[in-house]
DNA sequence: AATGAATGAGTGTTCATTCAT
DNA sequence: TATGAATGAACACTCATTCAT
């Protein structure tokens, strides 16, 4: 019970710094993100807590970035998977990417400041792994649905599309996402559609 | 003549500090781009030549950016002036874009790194600038070349996918960067073309 | 308690480094006073250690300053009090800060270093502070006690008079300062008497 | 005649690197005092011309304080001559030391900030010699004209009290400086004249 | 007489981290 | 679980000065 307890405490310390993080990264970017600035963002006495709730800011952004992950994943692997044809499902991916950024601003600033930085450079699984859209890409070829093209060039251009809103978030705030997501989804629509 | 010839002297020196600063900064990322680095990477003596050429680190990377904006905007500017149509145009910046972030990689990679480090953050002409894009899609949704879409979001989602072109490179050195821009001036070809 | 002791360790420390500060600046100047030569004054493994213990130089000679005024202050404060004439008071002001230049040196030689040297410049409560000595001297002659002059001017002139005596210390450290205190009481009793 | 062509030319470098030395040191104090912002004032191209025409910086205050001791020496000096009474030297003292503060505050201020700054430490010959006063006031005394006192004390303090105008004019440059002179003239008689 | 280029030592400060409690 | 104290390495930058021309 006691252990419990401890364990309940250190997890909510450690979501109390991860949040931290998440914001100060969004906001000033993960060059200044230095555990002084976490701290004070954290409203906690010093950095050595953050030191020791995490092995090192190595560990730190290894927290962030998946938690950032397993979040966008639930939420877009839902809406694909809710869908049955390729199409259904590359718009279900545009709109469930630019949906997520538009709700969790924060979270999705921070994980392309941290992954751009090349904070999350080596050695680790990337997360800008594109093979999931490649596999639907890929489907709907194989079902002519969609033209030839090359899946790995279609899938990073996807990618890099959506992963851009946070961007323009950033810029203007007031973005209308929606309507940003219904272009890209008719962009992407004729861009990959078989001739008739 | 003199006076060229010292500020020849000078300018020299300053091209081979940019230099080292471009390759230390495209292969080891900005924020390790430090004076050290950089002076041991040109092979200086000591890290005060450079606060000797360059007032500071803003001047560094100021000076950094600007010979890689004007660079790349030499060489795609005469391609895309060289074409009449928009649909020429677009398939010229392209290629353009592409081309260059082959042939000068360490450029356009130390370029990117420094704009997204947020070093290049305030007050700064961004050089993400995409008003040049936006202009030649309206030219040709006026002269129905092109079908009905957001400028905006087609211009940014064109100029996503061609400055991921680095990242590319940087994971897959050995990257068929003229198919890849083939494959681009298809997918947006077909994103943009009226309907028949 | 336990809050105290702690406190007690940093106070411990925050003293010692001040005291080594006082020293350095006393013998060498402000100039002179870098952090390395404190460090080493006060036998620190590294200057790591004052940062960490003052937020910069700034605060450290802010701390400096207020010590000393506290403690020259109080002796002296405590010694016109005891005055109930104003040309008691004035005596008692005099051989206050003649005493404590005398008993305290290197106190108050950093305190003079550090305001001359311009490192007290803006912002801060002025040290330099006569407005005490005027109401000692309005009060004389309002009681008639002292004749007709202008107070800021004699405040001043007493003022630079006492606080030339760590000069002279510096000059010869045999310097009969009760003497010299003696001199100048009755130096200012002629300059300030009301005529007979 | 080249050889004292270029000597003049010298020379009149000499000059303007001094005018603007003391300007710069006057005005922001001697620690802010750097060949790079004297060179600046200046209107020089780099630094190196300074160290050109002067040995270094021990050899450029230097002549600064031997300008501004030889240009206030001979003012005071010819005003003091002019008296011959000790009391009227001693009237005629202040008034020039007063009189030449308001009419060269440049030169006064950077002399004082100069020599308080420990710039003029070692070995010099020292500027706050006060031997010629302390003479003056030994000749009232043997004449009887003065009562008796320590000459050291009464000269220190006459010379501290003039060389307060250069700060107070800092502070309140509207400061009537007549008057400030005829103040202490008259307290200072006060204090050194005999008893009836 | 004058200059651009270059230099080595030094500045205060920030960084993530470890130690002892 | 948590904390104050302490650390060594690195940072960009300024200083007065010297070299070669």
């Amino acid at each position: 019970m006691q252990v419990t307890e401890r364990s309940a405490a250190a997890t909510a310390r450690r979501a109390q710094i991860l949040d931290a993080t998440i914001e100060v990264v969004a906001a000033e970017g993960y060059s200044s993100a230095s555990f002084k600035r976490i701290a004070e963002h954290a409203r906690l006495s010093s950095t050595r807590l953050i030191s020791y709730h995490f092995a090192g800011k190595d560990d730190l952004v290894a927290a962030l970035v998946e938690r950032v992950i397993t979040g966008i994943g639930e939420h877009v692997g839902a809406l694909v998977m809710a869908e049955e044809s390729p199409k259904g499902r590359l718009r279900a991916y545009i709109e469930g990417v630019v949906g997520y950024s538009d709700t969790h601003r924060s979270e999705m600033s921070a994980l392309l400041q941290v992954v751009l930085s090349g904070a999350w450079g080596e050695g680790k699984p990337a997360p800008s792994d594109v093979s999931h859209l490649e596999r639907i890409l890929e489907d709907g070829q194989r079902a002519k649905e969609f033209r030839s093209f090359d899946p790995k060039v279609m899938a990073t251009t996807v990618q890099r599309a959506v992963e851009g809103v946070p961007f323009m978030l950033q810029a203007d705030p007031d973005l209308d996402c929606a309507a940003y997501a219904t272009e890209l989804v008719e962009l992407f629509d004729r861009a990959t559609r078989a001739d008739a």
